[in-house]
DNA sequence: TTATAGTTTATTAAATCCATAGAATTTATA
DNA sequence: TATAAATTCTATGGATTTAATAAACTATAA
């Protein structure tokens, strides 16, 4: 499960997501938008920050900005920085890999063979997914809900 | 991240699997074999049972057994019963739905329908690697390790 | 009927997650 | 250049979950 430091952080990339060429946004305005308490807010823009993916503005005039286009920034970007590997065991990670400490030969072990496939699979369809396909989806979705709506 | 009980389970069910045909193994054996603190395992093993993975047998010679083909016990049963959700946000999930706190409109929602979709990628995945898969896929590895050392 | 082996319940220790507070720093602009 | 606005840094505390242990209890094969 994705921790809610995780889903704090997709539903701030998604709102400075559609304030793409608009005014920075301050970080007051993410948290109260979104429910996220603020100064919570405020560690994990940090950490999207150092990640590369948003860019902070300060003083007067201030706040937050994409620093990347939405269609460029993946599921698997945020989760790595915020939610740590996507892999299922440690030994079969790619950025945060470590040896499992029971392990007795890593070489022929089939748990391990296994998740890198299982890995790879997830790295698949979380690179497949950006910020920009999250807001077309929200958008779909309206769409639809107005069409059943106007029946 | 998968938790050590987790572990523990694939690992004990990978021994079991081995073992088809044979006398019961006891906790014991288990536990030694794969590094498991023997307590903590007893009441990963009373899970599995209550999941109907495994069978238990009391008394002088009792132990555990597997209770179904080890081809028909897959990682989604193994993770649901000792992981929880496959989803990656519980609005998403299929054994474990609750709605999130903060959620002003789950129908509109594109974060939810995206995970849905992710979710059911994983479930593919984890739906095809069975117990029976991890102990060839181990063997298979022996196999290359032997080859590569008679070079 | 007794030793063997699993089951249940409670408790503790460690780790992680969530959140807040307050001081420090940077910067626009008056 | 002073100052108010805004972010950044550091540190801390509580809550929850995970990992592990202990002890008492129950069932059963020999």
């Amino acid at each position: 499960m994705l921790t809610k430091k995780t889903k704090y952080a997709i539903k701030a990339l998604i709102l400075l997501g559609k304030n793409v060429d608009k005014a920075p946004l301050h970080i007051s305005e993410i948290a109260a938008q979104e429910k996220i308490p603020e100064k919570y807010l405020g560690a994990i823009l940090g950490e999207l920050r150092n990640g590369g993916l948003i860019y902070s503005k300060k003083g007067a005039g201030g706040g937050y900005l994409l620093s990347k286009k939405p269609e460029n920034i993946s599921l698997v970007q945020i989760l790595r920085l915020t939610d740590g590997p996507i892999a299922m065991v440690s030994c079969a990670s790619l950025n945060y890999y470590h040896k499992c400490d029971e392990c007795q030969d890593e070489v022929t072990c089939g748990i391990k063979s296994t998740f890198i496939f299982i890995r790879d699979a997830c790295l698949q369809i979380l690179s497949q997914k950006s910020i920009a396909d999250l807001i077309a989806r929200e958008d779909e979705l309206r769409q639809v809900e107005l069409l059943a709506s106007g029946l």
